[in-house]
DNA sequence: TCATACATTTCGGTG
DNA sequence: CACCGAAGTGTATGA
C-alpha cells in the first residue's frame, strides 16, 4: 500500500463527471491496483476512487501536452491517470507532495459478521412458532418466479403463510412480500395465503401500507431468539 | 489526517458484530473523529470504520482487565476504543506499529459533480418529445401527497402523462410511478393519467412489472440528449 | 429531527 | 456474466 498526501487535483470522467479543485488530500494507491482520494473527514466514502481492477499510468506533465493547463503547468509535478476496465478514467494532477511511503501489508484474514439477516432468517426458520402461536416452516426460500419467498409457513388451521424477513421493516419490504403474495395466490394449489412481514424494527409507513394490505407485522426480539437459541443449546 | 500502519485485531459491536483477525493494515483517524481500517485492496469500502461524530480513547491494556486476554497481553501496545453516538463500539488493539505519521490537510473545497438524475431530468424537460412524440412539459416536481412527480406532461390529446426518471430503471422505480399514477387517478380534474418509466437502462424484470402495469417504457439516450442540449446552445 | 430517494453505490449470492 | 437483493449501507434534500 501507498500512502501519498500531496495538494493535488482530481478529475474523473466515467459513469459521470467530477472535478476535485486543487487541495491537500490522501490518496490511497492499494496492492490490487486500486486508487481511492481522500479528504480530512468521513470514515466511509473516499471523495474519489477507482475500483479494480485498474491500471495506474505515471507521469510527468509535459509528456502531454493535453494534461498541461495555462494555470496549472507550471507548478504540476506529475500527472497520474487511472484508467477502469469500462473506460473510465481517473485523472490526478499533483502539485506538491508532503508524504510519499510504501507498506507491505500482506492479504487481510477478512472479516467475520455475524447478526445478518440470514442470521436472522434461521432463527426464525428455527423457531417459526416466535412469528405467530402454531405456526409450522414448510421451507426456507419458498421459490416463486420472481424469486424466493424468505420463509414458506402454515397456520394451525392449515393456510400457508408467506413470511418476509427483514432487519429493519421499510416500504419496499411491503411491496415485495406484496408481489410474492400476489403470484402465491395465483396458485390454486396453495389456496389461500396469508402474509406476515417479520422485522426487528419495523417504520410506521411500512407498518400501514401492510395493515393496508392485510399482512401481519412482527417485531422480532433477535437478542431473545439468539438466546433461546443458545438456551436449546443448552439443552439437547 | 493520522495514518498508522500496524498489526492489529478489531472488533466492531453495534448494529451487527463483526471481527478482524490479527493482520497488519492501515488505520485513518480523521479530523472529523471518524476512524476507519483499510486492508491493502477494496478503493471503495473500508475492513471496518466508525462514522462522525465518534471518540476514540487511547490506553495501555494493562489499564482494562477485559481488553487483555490470555493470548494476546504480552504483546498488545495499545487499545483504541472508538464510541459511536448510538453506542456502537469499534475496538481496535494494536500489538506492532511499522508506521505512524500525521498530517494537516484543511477542509476540502469538495466534489463537483455533472451528470447524475438531476441533470438527466433538466435535459428531459427541455425536450420533452424525446421522451414521446408530441409530449409537452406541464411541469418538473410535480406534487402529490406521497411526494412530487418528476415530469408531469400532456401528450397530442391532452391526456395527462407522469413520467418517472431514473438513471436506472428497476422495480422499485416502477412501484414508485405506480404509487404517484394511483393518487394521480382518483384526482377528477387530471381525467386518466398515463404513465411513462425513462431510464438510460431499464432492468428486464422492471419492463415485465411496467408492461404489466401498463406502464411505458421508454430508454433515453443521455449523451443525444447531452448533445441536443449542445446544439440548441450553437444555433441560439 | 425524521423520512425519502440517490449513489461512479459496493458487495455477495445465484442461475 | 447477468440479475437481484442486502448493506453496520452513506449521503443529500426536503418536510
Amino acid at each position: 500500500m501507498r500512502l501519498v498526501i500531496a495538494r493535488c487535483q482530481v478529475d474523473y470522467a466515467g459513469r459521470l463527471t467530477a472535478h476535485l479543485p486543487p487541495a491537500t488530500r490522501l490518496i490511497l494507491v492499494k496492492a490490487d491496483g486500486s486508487v481511492s482520494i481522500h479528504a480530512d473527514d468521513r470514515a466511509y466514502k473516499p471523495l474519489n476512487w477507482m475500483s479494480p481492477p485498474c491500471t495506474l499510468t505515471v507521469r510527468s506533465p509535459e509528456e502531454d501536452e493535453a494534461a498541461v493547463t495555462a494555470d496549472l503547468d507550471a507548478s504540476v509535478a506529475e500527472v497520474w491517470e487511472v484508467k477502469g476496465k469500462d473506460g473510465d478514467t481517473l485523472q490526478i494532477s499533483l502539485f506538491e507532495v508532503m508524504h510519499d511511503s510504501s507498506h507491505d501489508l500482506g492479504i487481510d484474514p477478512g472479516l467475520q459478521k455475524d447478526g445478518v439477516e440470514a442470521h436472522l432468517q434461521a432463527l426464525l426458520a428455527e423457531h417459526p412458532e416466535s412469528i405467530a402461536a402454531g405456526l409450522t416452516l414448510v421451507r426456507r426460500e419458498f421459490p416463486t418466479a420472481i424469486g424466493p419467498v424468505d420463509l414458506m409457513c402454515r397456520n394451525e388451521s392449515g393456510a400457508y403463510v408467506a413470511v418476509e424477513v427483514k432487519r429493519r421493516g421499510e416500504i419496499d419490504g411491503v411491496e415485495q412480500l406484496t408481489r410474492y403474495l400476489e403470484l402465491l395466490r395465483r396458485d390454486p394449489l396453495l389456496g389461500d395465503v396469508r402474509g406476515v412481514f417479520a422485522a426487528q424494527q419495523i417504520k410506521p409507513q411500512a407498518r400501514v401500507l401492510a395493515q393496508d394490505r392485510g399482512i401481519t407485522c412482527v417485531t422480532v426480539d433477535y437478542d431473545a431468539l439468539r438466546g433461546l437459541d443458545n438456551a436449546e443449546d443448552r439443552l439437547f
